[in-house]
DNA sequence: CAAAGCGCTTGATCAGGATCAAGCCTGACT
DNA sequence: AGTCAGGCTTGATCCTGATCAAGCGCTTTG
């Protein structure tokens, strides 16, 4: 137990060149010697535990933050004690880009389990990013692919209904976690039904009886946070909101 | 006519300094000097109609687009023939932002009414800006503040009842025309009622029955695509769901 | 000028998912 | 072990906004 204990210690001071999210993270196409470079200003604290806030909206921005282990949620809150959930974000993932702009943080991030989180102060960032060009490129090109997914949302509430957004949702996180050498259909989920829904612009009795529906349709097995995928191609299916008859049959 | 002609090509020519966007376009805090170099890069193409493509999704990323004059939608197409509007975009503002992560465009812009459009090849950018801190550090802020600009949609779609993103809608407008020199209560809707209800979640009829009674409660004046807000105040309170029973009282 | 066509409005009906209301399960705390 | 609270599930009902269906009016075109 304690032994575990000190390797996950050991690895949360790991270099970035040792890291095993390089090729996710933002040293992705750096040469080593820009790894190195970039290494050294990256902060690694202490692991957060589940409810810790990185930053609230309206804090001044002075960092960004890449989830190592575990996983963050953002959130817009609401002034009547609401929220929106923006996103789930698990290792690799960058967190904080909405705060650039006006130097204050646009949402808040809360750590939904124990979770490492390494911290990028910008303004070295910045700094360090005019000198090596491959490096703002790839800060160019991981805002950017905010962007993108950020639209990819705004299409998924504005035209998917609740099936199709909940299957969306699985197969989103299934191919995150495969990337990051993980199952791709057998996982936990760190949030709650009632934060799934949020995000997905439903209500929680309706993401319980979706799981429940897809459940007794042979899709997943559901068994409270666990999660197995048990036929990824249909999920695609329903998804894309096709073949929605029998859903027993397979789609073209 | 045919000298109110010239002037406006007088205008497509205009350098970037001379542009009355600097304030908010790219050259934002820019030096003098540093504008000179921006503006030797931009290209000033001839303007568009109605209907005309800046780029259609797929298509290989070379350049952003800033809106000159008259305004752009951009949309993501689906398989089945639909879209979904990502936005709609008024002089000054960046597109093609979405593109940069994949080098291709994730979405496809298409032009609402004549309009005069700058083209920034982006390779030409990136190469400027890492010579140029500030103009590194105005790409971050731009590319950040969509990101922001993106997330408050999520929770306008995930959150926001059909009146309060009609609402929600209108002000953005009307904020962003009075930010460029017009009228902030007083203004063209460049885009059909479907375009609307498509960027909103909508349907069509939906948002046309909304402007009926905001119309009715006087909070708008409707004339086909012409719009006045009577009532800025009340219609920010029901952007905000607030006061929503009789529509006659303000809210607090 | 007539006719067509598209965009918009208005009315009637329908349904997907929200809301309301229990009850259950599980995990935490005493 | 017993109790409690929060998270989840399930059922019943309601309501917002979608869909279906006309009809209108402006603009375009022959």
């Amino acid at each position: 137990m304690s032994g575990r204990k000190v390797i996950s210690l050991e690895n949360l001071k790991v270099a970035c060149k040792n890291c095993s999210l390089v090729t996710l993270c933002l040293p992705m196409g750096l040469e080593p010697e820009e790894v190195e470079k970039l290494d050294r200003i990256v902060r690694r604290n202490r692991p957060l535990h589940r409810g810790d806030h990185l930053f609230r909206e309206g804090d001044r921005f002075t960092s960004l933050y890449v989830v190592k282990t575990g996983s963050v949620k953002t959130y817009a809150p609401s002034e009547d004690g609401g929220e929106q959930v923006l996103g789930f974000h698990l290792p690799g993932e960058l967190i904080g880009l909405d705060a650039i702009a006006k130097n204050s943080h646009h949402c808040s991030a809360k750590v939904l389990e124990t979770s490492a989180v390494c911290e990028i102060p910008f303004e070295d960032l910045e700094e360090l990013s005019s000198s090596i060009p491959s490096l703002q490129h790839q800060i160019y090109r991981l805002l950017s692919s905010e962007i993108g997914h950020d639209e990819d949302m705004l299409t998924l509430l504005g035209k998917k209904n609740a099936e199709e957004r909940l299957a969306a949702f699985l197969l989103s996180l299934s191919e995150r976690f495969k990337r990051r050498g993980f199952s791709a259909s057998d996982f936990y989920l760190s949030m709650s039904r009632h934060e799934i829904g949020n995000y997905l612009g439903l209500a929680v009795e309706t993401v319980s009886r979706l799981f429940t529906r897809f459940q007794d349709e042979g899709l997943v097995k559901v068994e409270r946070k666990h999660i197995q995928l048990l036929d990824i191609e249909r999920l695609h299916c329903v998804a894309q909101g096709e073949q929605r008859d029998t859903g027993k049959r397979h789609c073209p």
